[in-house]
DNA sequence: TATAGTTAGCTGTGATCACAGATGTCAATC
DNA sequence: GATTGACATCTGTGATCACAGCTAACTATA
């Protein structure tokens, strides 16, 4: 034992494939990504700078999580959902997501509650300014920040395997709440600051209530804008 | 309209990486890859008759769902879990794997839950004869027999991504279940039993409770082996 | 004999190339 | 003028190669 334990940070080895997925999933969980929208591996590699290896098993990995979709010779796509994946998938968020805002109700402490609340209070100001990008990225925040708080990187992993899938399904939704604020703007606000008290007050039941209630109301929104005549 | 609609069946086009993929997984799920094993690329490729590259891709998917581990320049590994992780992946298997038996209760005909009867007796079976391979297969054909009548393809994908994980952690126990045959033994095919009858009175409630209840006590058992001196 | 330094042999990662399959354009045909 | 067929082009897939990093065995040194 000659070494007096420099404790030297841990090198992170970060590999190129590694980050062109990282990239993707934010693009896909911030809504940047909608519906029918197509790549292709050598356009990506061109953006990214590399060549197509890295972009491929980004995508094979989004692709096995369904959160892309490879059309052999063709391309990769963003997935539409069939009416019966997307109730799946809903019933499995509200679970989730639910017990994740259960669980940041029970560890967060004061300081950790009021950055929640300002992460919220951006969500809003993006929204006033019907500022769709804001909102979506906002939203992604807030929503996160909650869920790192429920410290459980399992829980953490499903929920954006989940949301992967979800995020784009909503976007054009979210683009009619911005235009037109219907009723649920502002019920979406209340159910927000629903669960910022909640978990600012320590009441596991409660956040748990406040957040499937949000997305309940969400997912009858955007059926509502679905089911509208283009 | 020229074509008479002749439903042709659809092409599945298998990939070789998917091919390679699945083929891991099962591994996995089956428990025939133990915590610490490791493997390479080219072993693989060669086993597969194939090149790296469709290997690389499966296991890179698997790496991302930290079902394997990749030691850089070092080949890949079965990874042990920490505690933590362990605790966290044991409350949402409960969680979701009690919903699916539920949900498999609500949905199963007669003849459904005859099939499920007939493989949990397969199980026990295979256990009599103290044969590992064969309890940790049929225990795995057992379960995600019951999963598929969930009827629910996202909650089945969540499910197999957290026993990816789970099931090299617990062969060991199984391991010592099947030489020692401790109290446990007997009260796991009770509960075994337990979850077949509440799927075939279609009892939703009582099927989650029998599965949560087989999993607790399996958790602790696993937990009081990995306690043991080596 | 014990230890430090070197080297050879592995590993996964990334780049590049060859290829089969799907698509859409465009000309030849009825 | 409508329909069919061929072809050029673009796609993801798989193979092969070059490379840097880590190990462990080995050798030279004290």
């Amino acid at each position: 034992m000659s070494t007096p334990a420099l404790a030297l940070p841990r090198i992170a080895r970060v590999t190129l494939n590694e980050k062109a997925y990282e990239g993707l999933k934010q693009a896909l969980l911030a809504g940047r990504l909608e519906p029918g929208s197509t790549l292709t591996l050598r356009q990506l590699a061109e953006q990214l700078g590399t060549s197509m290896m890295p972009v491929r098993e980004a995508i094979t990995r989004l692709s096995a999580e369904q959160a892309l979709a490879v059309l052999p010779n063709r391309g990769i796509v963003v997935p539409e959902l069939s009416d019966d994946d997307a109730g799946d998938i809903w019933e499995l968020r509200i679970k989730l997501e639910g017990e994740a805002c259960a669980r940041a109700a029970r560890h967060a402490d004061p300081a950790q509650a009021r950055h929640i609340g300002q992460l919220a209070a951006a969500v809003e100001s993006a929204a006033r300014r019907a500022d769709l990008h804001g909102v979506l990225a906002g939203n992604s925040d807030f929503q996160f920040a909650i869920y790192e708080l429920a410290a459980s990187p399992v829980m953490l992993q499903l929920i954006e395997i989940l949301r992967m899938r979800s995020v784009p399904h909503c976007t054009a939704a979210i683009r009619v709440l911005l235009a037109e604020r219907p009723p649920y703007y502002a019920r979406s606000w209340a159910n927000h600051a629903a669960i910022v008290a909640a978990i600012a007050n320590g009441e596991p039941s409660g956040a748990r209530r406040a957040k499937q209630r949000d997305l309940r109301e969400f997912r009858a929104f955007v059926n509502e804008v679905r089911r509208r005549p283009r």
